[in-house]
RNA sequence: GCUGCCUUAGCUCAGUCGGUAGAGCAACUGAUUCGUAAUCAGUAGGUCCGCGGUUCGAAUCCGCGAGGCAGCACCA
């Protein structure tokens, strides 16, 4: 095609503007309106988004990228690590920069310089950015050969980005964005000027982070920092940020009184008496589900002989993260860091049938696995932590509709809790794995079968299954938006056979069993957690540790305070009695802090009447009713959404 | 585990230049018996994370260790 064929672009509009020859992403915008011209940031081409100056050549589907444009979040952020890069450099010459991308909600860059920045540093970078950004200095792009690319960033003692270019492919383009003095080697698209990336931006925190991500190579120093389309955005983002820190569940586990941890047992949980009881609702909710979906639960021993593990394979593969313990003088025994072998145990107990299955066997089992310290978060990441864990010994028949039953039910108990939001990830074979070929393309059509059975939208996580094979994850999005992998479904051929589970089949002979691994909460700690920041400590009166406070007046309500604290406690509700010779308004804020769902308020006017005064969390008013009418409606609020507890007997 | 920062009363935190520590809340005692988010007064409470060093003198400066926080790596 040469040069100066006409250019026909078709806007978002269907409009078509023809041009004479090629044209520049800004010409196209100026020959649309001089407001758009000013207000253009990129462009879009055929899908692409590239820089305002890009030459289109070639008919096109062309759309400009404006402040409004969510897209130009990327750009501004990207543009800011350039422009943070460029005033590190200024400030503090000999740092060499390595790479600054845009992520979620702003952008870092990673430096190398052997000392250590400072907070007071990161204000004095901020103000330095603001500098560059009032400069308005043009982003240029250029295209250099390769050798001189690297020639050129050697000589500046830029090691590490005279490595990227040395790994990027011989044949690609190596581009080159300027803004004023400084330039960097970068892939692009960049807005037109450093003014658009506006003031709406603030450097967050310092961090290490490794070269490439890789523990072995050297540490880098990363600023991270936020950056946004207007004032009002960054604000609703700082904003967001506090919340999350008001939810914090260490804080409010503090605050509520529920657990507590001290550093003789790092990464072990003390539970204190409401938080324990917290644990107990939740793991006897999710008894009476499992119980009601077909489970039998199990207790299988903390401590197993190595050689139990070694038969798994765990001790090869996990010896690192297990603890061990020594008994009679020379033999080891490990706490376990999974509950699958010790299920595996109680399968092989006598002759299982093919009308035993599926055998589905569950624990909320403890386990123990030694996390890097660096890991440990609260009660989100410990070392000693309870999965509501189960096992599923089925036929590869069963694996299907074993598994659409199993997300039916997870999402029903994710729902209970008002996580309606949930997503999946589908993670497939891996690069080194266990079992045939053809045994992981059953196992993984049998699963994508079931997740879509299931209704849920998955993401392909490829090459990111376990060994012994593939597995959904399970994320749910809480009451402000963030995500948590909490529930898991794998399939697994491998353990069944390395321990030898086996079955007799319909036609006499013996078969292996597929073991299906489980999870919905995951674990109890981390879930607790989830739950903690996801309510912001105001659990719904079903989950609530304690459910009612009845709070007297005076003193001379004390007798009347003492029955209806009994009569809510005979129907089963939680309940504390506050005699103690306050003000009702210290009652009512003390009990409100501790976010108690309902708090009964009982003077001598109710004493007289045989009333309460009913005054809800978070809420201004009270409600009078007479005491029966407000027991039956307590135990009717009350009521776990998993039913009414019964005897337990699955068999 | 790695990098940086932090650790002072039960909790939240202040503590200047190195001169042996302070507030609020909580606790305890007393008064008060009160109608829906803090009644008043008084009392007591400290191995300034631990160990070592510098110094006439260390909460403060230095080293080592522990724990915590943020991020990275890890998360079977």
């Amino acid at each position: 095609m040469s040069p100066t064929s006409p250019v026909i672009v078709t806007l978002p509009d269907g409009a078509e503007r023809p041009f004479p020859g090629p044209v520049t992403g800004a010409e196209i915008a100026l020959s649309i309106s001089k407001s758009l011209a000013k207000e253009a940031l990129a462009i879009r081409i055929d899908g692409q988004l590239r820089d305002l100056s890009f030459l289109v050549t070639t008919n096109a589907q062309v759309s400009l990228v404006t402040r409004s444009d969510e897209e130009a979040l990327d750009l501004i952020r990207h543009d800011a690590a350039h422009v943070m890069a460029e005033a590190v450099q200024a400030l503090y010459p000999g740092t060499q920069v390595t790479i600054g991308p845009a992520i979620a909600n702003g952008f870092y860059y990673d430096f190398a310089r052997p000392t250590p920045f400072t907070p007071d540093d990161m204000q004095k970078i901020e103000a330095k950015m603001r500098e560059i950004v009032a400069a308005n200095r043009p982003f240029t792009r250029e295209e250099w050969p390769r050798a001189q690319a690297i020639t050129y960033f050697q000589d500046k003692g830029e090691k590490y980005k005279a490595e990227l270019i040395t790994a990027l492919p011989n044949d690609a383009a190596i581009s080159i964005y300027r803004q004023g003095e400084w330039l960097d080697l970068c892939r692009g698209p960049h807005l037109p000027s450093t003014a658009k990336v506006g003031t709406a931006f603030k450097l967050m925190r310092l961090a290490g982070a490794y070269w490439r991500g890789d523990h072995r190579n050297e540490m880098l120093q990363r600023i991270y920092g936020t950056a946004w389309r207007d004032d009002k955005e960054l604000k609703a983002h700082l904003t967001q940020l506090e919340e999350a820190e008001r939810r914090d569940h260490r804080r409010l586990g503090k605050e509520m009184d529920l657990f507590h941890l001290q550093e003789e047992a790092v990464g072990s949980i003390f539970w204190h008496p409401k938080g324990w009881m917290l644990w107990r609702v939740l793991e006897n909710y999710v008894r009476d589900r499992i119980s009601a979906a077909g489970y039998v639960e199990v207790r299988t021993p903390q401590l197993i002989d190595r050689v139990l593990w070694e038969q798994s394979g765990h001790w090869e593969k996990f010896r690192a993260a297990m603890f061990t313990a020594i008994a009679d003088e020379d033999k080891v025994l490990a706490l376990k860091p999974m509950n699958c072998p010790g299920h595996v145990q109680i399968f092989r107990q006598g002759i299982k049938s093919y009308r035993d299955l599926p055998l589905r066997m569950a624990e909320f089992g403890a386990c123990h696995r030694n996390e890097p310290s660096g890991a440990l978060h609260g009660i989100m990441r410990v070392r000693a932590f309870t999965q509501d864990d189960a096992h599923i010994f089925c036929t590869e028949d069963q694996i299907t509709s074993e598994s659409v039953a199993f997300c039916r039910l997870l999402e029903s108990v994710y729902r209970d809790f008002g996580f309606t939001d949930i997503s999946v990830k589908f993670s497939d074979r891996p690069p080194v794995r266990a079992g045939s070929d053809a045994v992981w393309d059953r196992a993984e059509s049998a699963l994508r079968a079931a997740v879509e059975a299931a209704r849920l939208p998955y993401t392909l996580n490829p090459g990111e299954g376990a060994f012994y094979g593939p597995k959904l994850e399970f994320v749910l999005r809480d009451a402000i938006g963030r995500d948590w992998q909490c529930g898991t479904l794998q399939v697994d051929f491998v353990l069944p056979e390395r321990l030898d589970a086996e079955y007799v089949g319909e036609d006499g002979a013996k078969h292996r069993p597929v073991m299906l691994h489980r999870a919905i909460l995951g674990s109890m700690e981390r879930f607790i957690g989830v739950l903690i920041e996801h309510y912001a400590g105001r659990f719904p009166i079903w989950l609530a540790p304690l459910q009612v406070v009845v709070a007297t007046i005076t003193n001379d309500a004390d007798g009347y305070g003492g029955e209806v604290a009994a009569a809510l406690k005979k129907a089963g509700l939680r309940v504390a009695l506050d005699t103690r010779n306050e003000k009702i308004n210290l009652k009512v804020r003390e009990h409100s802090l501790q976010k108690v769902p309902v708090l009964v308020v009982v003077g001598n006017r109710e004493a007289e009447n045989r009333a309460v005064a009913l005054r809800r969390l978070g809420g201004k008013d009270q409600e009078i009713m007479a005491l029966d009418e407000a027991v039956a409606k307590l135990r009717e609020e009350a009521r776990s959404p998993a039913g009414d507890r019964v005897p337990d007997s699955p068999f």
